[in-house]
DNA sequence: TTGTACGCGTTATCAC
DNA sequence: GTGATAACGCGTACAA
C-alpha cells in the first residue's frame, strides 16, 4: 500500500524571516537588520546595504511586527475609543484616523464603549494589553483621572471631537463656540427673537462649550437667554431631542427658533414639533450641528452648522505621531472652524408676534 | 546638596511578567504558563494552578500578546475589510462583528479599501504582516483567486454582505433573492405592472442576486422582465441611481414603480423623477434596499427591504470563529431573512393607464 | 563596517 | 506534577 505523500501543515507560506534574507545576501542576520532600519542604515555600507535591499525585496520579506515589538516594546498600535461607530459622528473621524495612521505604518485598534465607564475601562486595559502605543479617545468626560494616568505612564493620549475643560490633555475639536455664534446669528437674521437651545450634556464639552457659544452669541445679539428656553439633555440623541422639546413645549410656546445640540437632537425636535401640530420651518425654525451624512435629505432638509469630521479626525492622528515622537511640551487644543450649511429648516421669523 | 532620587525613565507601569508570577507563586514560569493557561491547566496540581491565580491576580498579571504570538505564531487578531467605513450600511456590520469577537479575545484591524483592488492588496499585505489569524471581507469581487490563496495559505476567510458565484467560500448575506421578491410583491399589490430594477453591479453578488431576485418574483407574478426597464450600475451609489435612473426616464416614461439595488441608488431616483417633474409616491413609487439608518427620515420616508446588519457581522464573526477552530468541512453560506418595511415612497399605481 | 551574543515574554518539549 | 531549556524573530550593546 502506497501511503499519501503528506505535505505537512496547510500552512505552506511560512514567512520568511531575517536570517533568510541574510543566507541569500551573504551576510549576517544583524546587518540586515541594521540595513533595513531606517535609522541605522547609515552604520551599514552602501552597497551592502543594497544587496541586502535586493535581496529582501526578491524574497518579500516582511518584517514581522510581533517580534519587533517585543523587542522594542513599541507596537506601532494605537487604540482608538469612540462611543459606537453606528452613530453617524464617528465613521468620518475614525475613517480621518486611519488614513493618517496608515500612512506611518500605524494601526488602530477601534473599540465601542456605548459611554459606559465600565466598558471604556475594560476595552482600556485590553489595549494596553495588546501593547498599544497611544491612545486617541473620543469617550472624555469631565472626570478624566485615568487618562492622565495613561499619561503618566508614558502613553500619549490625544482627544477627539471632546476636550476637557482644564486643558490637561491635547485636543482636536470643532469651534464649538464659533458654530452657535454662526447659528445663531442666522436665526437672529432671519427675524427669530425668542430663540431656544436643547443641548447636550453639560459633562461633555460639546455640551457645555455650545451651551456657552449659545448664550455669548444671544447676549452680543442683545437678546435674552431665558432658562425657560434652555435645556439639556442627558445625551445627544433624537430621543432626548425629543423629550426636552415636549418639556419646551409645555413650559413656553413662545419660542419661533431652536438651536439644537447637533443633527439628531435636532431631529427629534421635528418630532416633538409634529405631534404638536406645529411646522418646520413655518412655524418654527431649527438649527442643527455637525452636518451629518444625510442632514441634507431630512424632511426638511437640515439647516446646520458643518463640522469638518474627516479632518478633526486626521488632524488628531497628526497630533497624536507628533506626541509619540516627542510627548515634551504643553498640550495643544486644535479648533477647526465650522461653516454654516443654509437649507429648509430655518426661514424668517412667523409675523404678527408671537404664535 | 542632596540629588533627587531618579525614578528611571518616565513609563512607571514596567508590565509584570510570567515570571513575577513564579517569583511570587514560589513556582517555575513555565508552570505559571500551564496553570493560566485554560488547555493546560490540567497538567498542574489543583492547589499550585490556585497559588499562582491568586498571586498572578494579586499581582495584576496580564499576558503579553505580543510575547505569546511570537512563540504560537497567532496573534488573536482579524483582518476586516470593507470598502468604506463611511458608507452607512458597514458601520453596523463592523459592530457586529467587533461585539462578537470581542467576546472571545479576538480583536479586529479594519481597513477601507475603498473598492480599489490595489488598495485591497496592499491592506491585505499590512495586515498579514502583522500575523491576523483570518479574514472577514465585505469587499469580494467574481475574481477572487488571491482570496483562495489566503484560504491555501491557511488563513480562514468569511465574506460578508457580499458572496461569491461558486461558493467556494464561506458567507453570511442577506437574502437578496427573498428582498427583492417581497419588494417586488409589494408593488404589484399595489397594482404597478410596469415595475423597473435600478440595480448594482453584476460583479459583486449583491448586484446579480438581487437582479435574479428580481426578475424571478416579476415572472412569478406573471409580468414581463423588459430590457428597457432594467439598469445596472457600476456602483450601488446615490449618483449611479440617478445616472440610471435619468437613462431610464430618457427611454421610456411608462412605468411606475423602481426597485432600487439599495437605498442610494433609490435617492438617486427621488433626485432624478424629482428632476424630470415627477413625484414620488404619486407618479412613481420606490423601493430601497437594506433599511439604512435613516431611510425613515427622508423625503418621502423610504420603503425598503430590512436587512439585518448588525446580525449578519456578527454570524460573520461567529462562523470565522467556527473555522478558526476546523477549518475543515464544506463553506458554509448563511443567508439572513429580510423584511419589508413599508413607508411613504410607495402607493398605488396612477389610475388611468401610463402616466 | 560587520559579526557575536543576548534578551524581549511566552510556550513546547524535554527530563526529572 | 514540575522544572529546566530552547526557541519564536528581531534589535542592540559590545567586540572585533
Amino acid at each position: 500500500m502506497i501511503a499519501p505523500v503528506g505535505n505537512g501543515p496547510a500552512r505552506t507560506a511560512t514567512a520568511v524571516t531575517l536570517r533568510d534574507v541574510a543566507r541569500v545576501a551573504g551576510v549576517h542576520p544583524a546587518t540586515v537588520s541594521r540595513a533595513l532600519n531606517a535609522e541605522t542604515r547609515a552604520l551599514v555600507n552602501r552597497e551592502t546595504a543594497e544587496r541586502v535591499l535586493r535581496a529582501a525585496e526578491s524574497l518579500g520579506y516582511r518584517p514581522n511586527p510581533i517580534a519587533r515589538g517585543l523587542k522594542t516594546n513599541r507596537s506601532y498600535t494605537v487604540g482608538v475609543l469612540i462611543p459606537d461607530i453606528t452613530n453617524p459622528l464617528f465613521p468620518p473621524i475614525v475613517r480621518g484616523i486611519e488614513d493618517r495612521l496608515e500612512e506611518s505604518a500605524y494601526t488602530p485598534l477601534v473599540a465601542n464603549t456605548d459611554n459606559d465607564p465600565e466598558r471604556e475601562q475594560v476595552d482600556l486595559a485590553a489595549m494596553r494589553a495588546r501593547q498599544v502605543d497611544a491612545f486617541i479617545t473620543a469617550t472624555a468626560r469631565d472626570d478624566h483621572a485615568f487618562l492622565l494616568d495613561l499619561v503618566a505612564a508614558g502613553l500619549p493620549v490625544v482627544l477627539v471631537n471632546r476636550g476637557v475643560q482644564d486643558g490637561s490633555l491635547p485636543a482636536v475639536t470643532p469651534d464649538d463656540r464659533l458654530g452657535m455664534r454662526q447659528a445663531v446669528e442666522h436665526v437672529v437674521a432671519l427675524g427669530h427673537r425668542r430663540i431656544a437651545h436643547l443641548g447636550g450634556p453639560h459633562e461633555l464639552s460639546t455640551g457645555h462649550r455650545r451651551h456657552e457659544g449659545f448664550a455669548a452669541a444671544m447676549r452680543d445679539a442683545g437678546l435674552p437667554v431665558q432658562d425657560v428656553l434652555v435645556g439639556s439633555g442627558r445625551r445627544f440623541t433624537a430621543q432626548e431631542g425629543y423629550r426636552l422639546c415636549r418639556e419646551l413645549l409645555a413650559a413656553d410656546r413662545s419660542f419661533t427658533a431652536i438651536v439644537a445640540g447637533n443633527d439628531l437632537m435636532a431631529l427629534g425636535c421635528y418630532d416633538a414639533l409634529g405631534e404638536a401640530g406645529l411646522r418646520c420651518p413655518r412655524d418654527v425654525s431649527i438649527v442643527g450641528f455637525n452636518d451629518m451624512r444625510f442632514a441634507d435629505r431630512f424632511n426638511p432638509p437640515l439647516t446646520t452648522v458643518r463640522v469638518p469630521h474627516y479632518e478633526i479626525g486626521a488632524q488628531a492622528a497628526d497630533l497624536l505621531l507628533e506626541r509619540i515622537a516627542d510627548s515634551s511640551g504643553p498640550p495643544r487644543h486644535i479648533e477647526l472652524p465650522t461653516e454654516l450649511v443654509i437649507r429648509g429648516s430655518t426661514a424668517p421669523a412667523p409675523t404678527g408676534g408671537e404664535r
